[in-house]
DNA sequence: GTCTATAATTTGATAGAC
DNA sequence: GTCTATCAAATTATAGAC
């Protein structure tokens, strides 16, 4: 992977979880980096494949950062969860990228949809699997979904703090 | 307000909770019904202003449904909350119409943008002023957010089960 | 209230030269 | 890997007739 597809996917990845799908265009990124939209379709042969590739690596990114450490006790493993979400937006105030690509999935590609369902579906077992006790998967569904929703309430009130209130009561 | 206008909306509305604002056009709102878009331009100005009547709409209907009943305690509140926004996917499986265009708030006209603060503002007041004990707005702020992710991932998952277990653990 | 017609722009995508 | 050139289609919106 060249550092100019790292570039665009940089930029796509900023205009969707600012905008959505619609919020770019192959022609707005080529012009923010200096080059022609046909130089996009070399690196990307179509919009919805470099939707999912940007998507496939925020997953992988976030994924690492919530990796389980050796000695995490039942309650650390929400703890870890709400402390990623709380980087993605104390980073640039963005939304998640699969918060915002998963609420306008009924009009995306089938590839980015997969990326969409095998996120959360990868979240939601990872999380109840750190869990203790016979609520873990509901407690699991519960605390994604917070932290999802946490992220829509800091954009919609355009401040991070509505994020912490949300999430401040999670066990 | 006219048949041909509400129906229009009825059609937004579904395509916006379906797949976002980019996710309709005027033609083919206007072919669904049996006319040409220029007549849907008559009933509304432009494509923003109808998205920002759609909303307003939308909360309109909401804020019925949550209305405070005389005999309400303060964990009905919650429930009443919850009820709706079951009532929201349970009848079509899409998303609440706030919680897409929340998510896509950045690309979004000024009016829609004010919309969207509004109706989040108002959900938040009202419910923590239903609640009860220092934690009510932390709860309420919760509440909303665990719904409006519950909605997401039932989404993501294309199952309304992902909502109730999301959301089971409410209070 | 709906139509025809059209303007002006943007978009995703391709062919082929360098 | 980037370019020029271009296509075909779609989009928002407007003017003016009926």
């Amino acid at each position: 992977m060249n550092d100019t597809a790292e570039r665009l996917m940089d930029l796509a990845e900023v205009h969707i979880r600012n905008a959505g799908y619609g919020g770019f265009s192959f022609r707005a990124l080529a012009a923010e980096i200096g080059i022609k939209s046909a130089s996009v379709h070399h690196h990307f042969p179509t919009k919805s494949m470099m939707t999912a590739a940007v998507a496939r690596r925020y997953g992988d990114r976030f994924f690492a950062a919530v990796a389980r450490r050796p000695d995490e006790t039942a309650n650390d493993a929400i703890a870890v969860y709400r402390s990623a979400f709380k980087a993605v937006i104390d980073r640039d105030g963005l939304m998640c990228l699969f918060g915002v690509l998963g609420a306008e999935a009924g009009g995306l590609a089938p590839e980015v949809a997969e990326e969409i369902v095998s996120f959360f579906r990868r979240c939601v077992d990872d999380l109840s699997g750190r869990l203790s006790g016979p609520d873990a998967r509901a407690r699991a569904f519960q605390t994604i979904a917070t932290l999802e929703g946490g992220m829509l309430l800091a954009r919609a009130y355009q401040n991070r703090e509505a994020f912490d209130q949300a999430v401040a009561l999670l066990v």
